[in-house]
DNA sequence: GTTGACGTAGACAGATTGTCTCGATAACTT
DNA sequence: AAGTTATCGAGACAATCTGTCTACGTCAAC
């Protein structure tokens, strides 16, 4: 009798596959990411070893499968707080103290571990690319407004502003992630003559 | 007949574990983390897995360690490119120029993972306090000379900066470098009335 | 009601873990 | 040079994990 099951197969696939990926999130916190295995997964996720290698091959792939999916709903957040009819660098500002807070969070829910590798390079990461692009469009269209420097390329801006947020995670509290906004922001404005 | 050996046993152990580091980097890099292995490890360094676990209890505790040295080896390099008689805000640039560049380096050398798990939480790491320490008398000085805002504190301001030149590690080349910390300075400079 | 998918305990061979032993080797001390 | 101390590491050991497979009960889709 399987432990998982919902209404549809494709939302029971569903399950599992967040059962599995949350069950990878825990141990990394509690363990570290050296030490989880594909047996202790299954174990915590409540399926069976081979039902868990129905749906990942291995513990990287799980991993790997994590970062994503936590990538695209911190996409769909900052997409939820974002008012499209709001000036362009209000907007920017908005979706900047969404993703601060949304790193203030998971550093305290994850552990670090599982939080930098949520950072981590993205030549090999979809999801991550789709995060740089809305922020970089945010970017675009404040400069285009004149309230964001374009001396430097929209693409760096958007890198330096995800990167330079993620200090969000190791501060203590919000006060100190609102001032960590402005100063990124700040970075932002055009230069002084 | 060890496979490892130097002119004294101090030395001889600290060969043993820049070995058993230097191939945990080079396994992480190569699997990703949570594929490697203590047998992989010691066959990598060379040495025996009884010795490997003379050194180290764990994996885990091999990948902290080579974090911690990575972080020392940084600090040094720091260290070596600051000209203590310039003025605060040169000596400030110059500092984080060279963690540019070293962040850069790293993601190149070590991969992604390795590379942003030297950019984790810090709440656990003595060695990332000392760099942050460093950052912080930097900018101290540099706010006392006017030239660095003085709204925020400056541990808020350090963190900022060593998360933002962390995007060193995935921009392409190093003219983007140079741009990444005039952008990081400029969210340090005094907010316009 | 039928079909196909799913879950899973257990089996299997191979690998890894963590600890231990003990002989060989090397550093240190005298 | 000789004696002492420390290190190395292959192999052994029991336990665990890996990756795949089987067989059968269960369940969703049709």
């Amino acid at each position: 009798m399987p432990k998982l099951w919902t209404e549809t197969i494709d939302a029971h696939r569903a399950a599992v596959r967040d059962a599995a990926m949350n069950a990878m999130a825990a141990l990394v916190a509690q363990h570290g990411l050296v030490a989880v295995t594909m047996s202790q997964i299954a174990e915590r996720a409540g399926i069976g070893r081979a039902t868990l290698y129905k749906y990942f091959p291995d513990a990287q792939a799980i991993l790997t499968a994590w970062h994503e999916r936590q990538i695209t709903e911190h996409l769909d957040q900052l997409n939820a707080v974002v008012d499209p009819a709001a000036p362009a660098v209000v907007r920017l500002e908005a979706g900047l103290r969404a993703y601060a807070h949304i790193q203030h969070h998971s550093a305290r829910h994850h552990g670090g571990e599982l939080a930098a590798l949520l950072h981590r390079s993205e030549h090999v990461d979809r999801a991550r690319q789709r995060l740089r692009d809305f922020v970089e469009q945010l970017l675009a269209q404040a400069v285009r407004d004149g309230d964001v420097r374009d001396d430097v390329a929209t693409d760096e801006l958007a890198t330096y502003c995800l990167h330079a947020l993620t200090a969000a995670g190791t501060v203590p509290h919000q006060e100190a992630v609102h001032r960590l906004v402005g100063v990124t922001m700040a970075g932002l404005t055009a230069p002084r003559p």
